[in-house]
DNA sequence: GCCATTAAACAACACTGTTGCGTAATTAGC
DNA sequence: GCTAATTACGCAACAGTGTTGTTTAATGGC
């Protein structure tokens, strides 16, 4: 629910994202199956569908017949009628890809930065790849670019914070530079939210999870209620300072015993990981999540032991009675998944609101 | 944005529940200010008041001129138009009460029950006092009653589930008995949620909050995205065994070092609440949150000492920078915001969907 | 007594999804 | 090869929405 007045055209964008989502996540749909799953009239439907077929986004298919009767026109989203940009800055490169409509990847550069590189470099080298990945793109097509960094950052005024420990970079509107440099609209986002729109888009309601980023530090990205919870401030998911032993040994973040430092000075990877997963024990609960997906470099040298040894963690630490379940997974994904995510961030603006 | 197809009737639905809520949280106000408030047109709104006025649901109230200009005439919503129910199971009592449509207490009737009571006796105890609390109100006029009981439960299903260690309470579906009983629509709901609404409700977009109530067990009610959060089996907010020091004492529950444990077996009130501070920084990093209310029992025993003590812990751990700001709150509410928070959920379900 | 000003209603309108019915395209049966 | 049945989909009329343009009502200032 919107909190301001809703009128007819409100309703009908509603309407349109609505059919535009069913035709994308369901890979093709008729008429008749739009209606289905949309509660609308088939008239509604047809009305809508006719709204949107001038504007190119659908491909309309002769199904062959499955039975009696005059058979379905399958539609089809268009993968090639908008492409969306992503890309990911980490501490010693950068990695900037473009998707189609529905999202597969259809080229991608990337490229190393000098150390303690500083915002102009950063903003130059994306700026560079965007250009090179856009060489024969038609300007209309292309919906913007997003892009995923170390937080904390301001999802909403797009500025990095001044966390990051590297010269040059307190309070670096980063948004704004690369959507002056690019002239496209950007989205900027934390890595651990991006990932988690690499893990969960483009499913309607994906399961209250947590997508944890393990890799320099320790963040998770948050699935709640249908969607990536940010917080007010943008600034949730500051999972790696949760304390697990209160007295233990003091972290760079001025704090003791938190799950980042007690996972850093662990002496096994097994005694690591065991303590990943109390933490994760405590996220479960609080949250009552459905899912964990567990990412980033540190468990892809890894993800045997990870996948075990939390999992055993998460069984022995919750009581998990019959009406609760976790699924456990260790992610599928490749490193560009922040990329990718941020990219899929750009798609999802489109089709909350395909205008 | 509901998941299925809009229609005009859905749109009209909205728009009347948004200016019901505008008219509500202001008190009273003129068409001209819904106008302004909701972003609907001056016409839209006189048409929609218009609907509204038959259903005596609101009181016309002609303003004194505060200048040039016919004067502006208020609406108010009429507190006795409608009336909610909400109730508090505790372990060794009960209280229910009557609320108008505005959220003013109208009446109350509490009382003791046995040790290790059964289902059906909270049922006779609740259905009396429902009893006694509408002699003499219209029964159209009763929009339901909400109850607030110790969790876990089944928000969706109204069942209580098995944890509560108690005889005779493995799965009861209580809110069905009380509906049965009462002939009333029931919402069945954790004390921790109910103590949330009764913080919240009727905020419009309320800060992202931890109502922490702390009691014989320790959980919390959280508001994230302005409204309660439940989490998918309805189950979050298990804070009271979150780990902060996964090799401390063990707990009932399992868990060692879980901030009940700790909290219970402090030596002292101060070291007490030190923990519970602890295990509410993490919470706050997590979820991003802006604002933590103290309530129950155990905070009205000593209100200061958790004040200063928790509020101490939360800028010690907590960088706090200047973008990130936590209130800390004692409640100023009475025993009863549980049952009041339940009659509030009921009131949130008719502003939501006014029939 | 008149006028400017503001609130609110009246009337016409464009647009929404719905209802009822007609048309197109296919299979099944003979 | 024809007909009937079935299914997909569009056309037309409709009730209902919020919007726009205009009028009426009620006040203060001069």
């Amino acid at each position: 629910m919107t909190e301001t007045g809703a009128n007819l055209r409100g309703l009908r964008r509603h309407n349109r994202a609505l059919l535009l989502g069913h035709i994308l996540r369901a890979g093709g749909l008729s008429r008749v199956e739009l209606a289905e799953r949309s509660g609308l009239t088939q008239q509604a439907v047809s009305k809508i569908v006719a709204d949107l077929l001038p504007e190119r986004l659908l491909d309309v298919e002769r199904q062959a017949a499955a039975g009696v009767g005059k058979p379905r026109t399958l539609l089809r989203l268009r993968a090639d009628a908008r492409c969306a940009l992503g890309a990911q800055l980490d501490r010693d490169g950068f990695l900037v890809l473009r998707t189609g409509l529905t999202g597969e990847v259809e080229d991608l550069v990337e490229g190393s930065l000098p150390v303690g590189f500083g915002p102009q470099q950063a903003v130059d080298a994306v700026a560079d790849a965007v250009r090179r990945l856009l060489g024969d793109v038609d300007p209309v097509r292309v919906l913007g670019l997003g892009v995923g960094a170390v937080g904390p950052l301001d999802h909403h005024q797009g500025r990095l914070r001044d966390a990051t420990n590297m010269p040059g970079w307190h309070d670096v509107p980063l948004r704004d530079l690369l959507a002056e440099r690019t002239g496209l609209p950007v989205i900027l986002d934390k890595n651990t939210n991006a990932a988690a729109f690499a893990h969960s888009w483009p499913e309607e309601t994906p399961a209250a999870t947590a997508v944890v980023l393990v890799g320099t530090g320790i963040g998770v990205g948050l699935l709640i209620d249908g969607r990536v919870y940010r917080g007010p401030r943008t600034n949730a998911g500051e999972f790696g300072h949760t304390t697990i032993a209160y007295a233990g040994p003091h972290c760079a973040c001025g704090r003791r015993g938190c799950v980042e430092v007690m996972h850093q000075t662990a002496a096994t990877r097994h005694d690591a990981a065991r303590l990943l997963g109390i933490g994760l024990a405590d996220l479960v609960q609080v949250l009552d999540l459905e899912r964990i997906v567990l990412f980033g470099r540190t468990i892809r040298a890894a993800p045997e032991v990870y996948r075990e040894t939390v999992g055993q963690q998460l069984r022995d630490l919750l009581p998990v009675p019959y009406w609760q379940r976790i699924d456990l997974e260790v992610s599928d994904l490749d490193e560009e998944a922040v990329a990718l995510g941020a990219a899929f961030e750009v798609l999802a603006g489109f089709y909350a609101d395909p205008k």
